[in-house]
DNA sequence: GTTTACGTTTACGTTAACGTAAACTCTTGC
DNA sequence: GCAAGAGTTTACGTTAACGTAAACGTAAAC
C-alpha cells in the first residue's frame, strides 16, 4: 500500500531544478563545487535524482535559517549515522545537541521579534488614524 | 514605582559593550559606519547610551536569524513611526507584514528540522546500542 | 544546414562583513 | 617622565557565496 500518489519524476535536469527552487543554474553547480551535491551523469550533463532534489532542499531551508553551506553540510551528515563507530557516533549527538540549542535560541528570537512586530504595527496604524480623513 | 531593580549604567564604553556581547571593537565600529549606530563622542571617544546598546542587541538578534546588516536596520526603522506621512506608514505595515511572513518560513523550517533531528538522534542511538559492549 | 535551446568548463569579478596591522593620541599609575 | 592601557583613524586583506562572461558541444526544429 503505498502513500505515494502524484509519483514524482525518477530525475531531473540542472534547468528544472533551478525553476522549480528559484536558483541559478550556476548556484547549484556551486553547491557540487563544495561537495554538497553529487549528480549522477550521462555523457557530460548531469542527472539529478530524487535524494539529489532532496539535498538541495534541505540546503535551501539551511540558507533560510541563517546557516552557511559549511553548516548545511554537517546537517545533512548528521542524517546518515551508517558509518558510525562509538566515538563518532558521540560527537555526532552533541553536535545534534547543539545544532539544537542553537534552534531554540532562533525560536526565542523570533517569538520576540513578532511580539515586536505586533507593538510596531499597532503604533503604525495609530499614527494612521491621526492622519488620515475619515 | 519603578520596575528597574539593577539600575543600568548611564553609559559604556566601546570595550564594554566589545566584552557584554562577545564581539571585538572593530565589529562595532563597522556597525557605525555602515549608519546602524551613532554613539554621543566625548572628544575623539565613543560613548555609547543604553538606547545605543540596544540597537547593538537587536543587530545581534537580527545575525542570529540570519538576517544582513541591512535587514536589521529596517528591523530597527520600525520601530519609529514618529516621522510617518500616510504613504510611509502603508509602506511600513506592508513590510512588517512581509518580516511577519519571512518569521513564519522560518518557524516551520525549525519546526521540522527539529524533528528531524529528534530521528537522527534515535538513530544514533540505535548505533550506539549495537557497537557498545552492555 | 543553421538557428535555437540547453548543456558544459574555465575564469575573472563582486559584495558583505568583518580581520589585521600600522601609526598616532590621551590618560593614569608608579 | 614614562610605560601601559584604552582609545582613535586609515587602509589593505580575507572569506563565503555566488554573478557574469567567454568559448565550446549537442540535439531538436525549421
Amino acid at each position: 500500500m503505498k502513500a505515494k500518489v502524484a509519483k514524482e519524476p525518477a530525475s531531473y535536469s540542472i534547468s528544472e531544478l533551478a525553476r522549480e527552487f528559484d536558483i541559478t543554474t550556476r548556484t547549484i553547480r556551486f553547491y557540487e563545487d563544495k561537495g554538497l551535491i553529487s549528480p549522477a551523469r550521462r555523457g557530460q550533463t548531469r542527472i539529478y535524482s530524487p535524494e539529489d532534489r532532496v539535498r538541495l532542499k534541505l540546503i535551501l531551508r539551511g540558507k533560510r535559517l541563517g546557516f552557511s553551506l559549511e553548516e548545511s553540510r554537517e546537517i545533512i551528515d548528521m542524517y546518515d549515522p551508517a558509518r558510525g563507530n562509538v566515538e563518532q557516533l558521540q560527537r555526532l549527538l552533541a553536535a545534534i545537541e547543539q545544532k539544537r540549542a542553537q534552534l531554540h535560541q532562533q525560536l526565542r528570537d523570533i517569538q520576540s521579534l513578532m511580539g515586536e512586530l505586533d507593538e510596531a504595527e499597532a503604533r503604525a496604524r495609530a499614527a494612521l488614524e491621526q492622519n488620515t480623513d475619515h
